[in-house]
DNA sequence: GGTATACATTTGAATATTGCAATATATAAC
DNA sequence: GTTATATATTGCAATATTCAAATGTATACC
């Protein structure tokens, strides 16, 4: 039988999904759209809110609004974010609902990272 | 001696959750979970239909079993892999609709680029 | 026993991402 | 102009991830 080739037959769509999805596997980018339910927000808001230096939280908007997630409008000297499709957080809350599933069904990896002390 | 990371005021919750959408964030692991919507699948299967190395698909499947995306049957020397919350392609689905209008975002920046355009 | 098949794991180098500090830019008020 | 405030960007070491080859394990068949 011949040989699969290596990675390049993969579909450009699978490639650009997986981008979406990396964009929102980041515990502070997910703070982020979860602090920007309630409605658009300034940096300097977001800073305060999430207690996180000004630099992370720039550049992880950066991330969100280069990948389309975010928008922003500049007032005088502040930047209000808000999220481009609320469509998002119906998405977010139902990857909640399976991920806590998992959770449930994986205790052990909860216990592991919890208390750090693995089973043999 | 360490200084405490600046960090800390993230909620676990996000932290996990980052976990959850980053094993989601590869394209070969989006591969596998598209292919095993028809059912399970041996992972001979697998490499056949998404031509890729047998070691690659078996790697991307053990990370998707740990994260409790996957479910394995042993028969013989093959092993089945079953998706364990069929919910997860309800997921998928809703994500695609967003992933959409970003990938429309995506392309028209990327004509703008590169259709000569300077730089403001 | 040996051989073949199916799958999993380990290894290591290339690559990508992160966290944080320093620096840059833009606007407002003076 | 200067100063202050708000935000963005850059630079780089540390860390994490990926890719693919090599190796390991288990089962079936002879």
């Amino acid at each position: 039988m011949r040989k699969p080739p290596a990675q390049r037959a993969l579909s450009p769509l699978h490639r650009f999904k997986a981008e979406f999805f990396k964009a929102l596997g980041h515990p502070v980018r997910l703070a982020i759209l979860d602090a920007l339910r309630e409605g658009e927000k300034s940096v300097n808001q977001l800073v305060e809110e999430l207690e996180l230096e000004q630099p992370s939280v720039s550049q992880q908007l950066s991330v969100l609004r280069q990948r389309g997630f975010l928008q922003a409008r500049k007032e005088g000297t502040s930047v209000y974010y808000r999220t481009t499709d609320p469509t998002v957080y119906a998405f977010l809350d139902l990857g909640r609902a399976i991920f806590e599933r998992q959770l449930k069904t994986q205790s052990d990896l909860l216990s592991e990272l919890q208390e750090g002390s693995p089973q043999p």
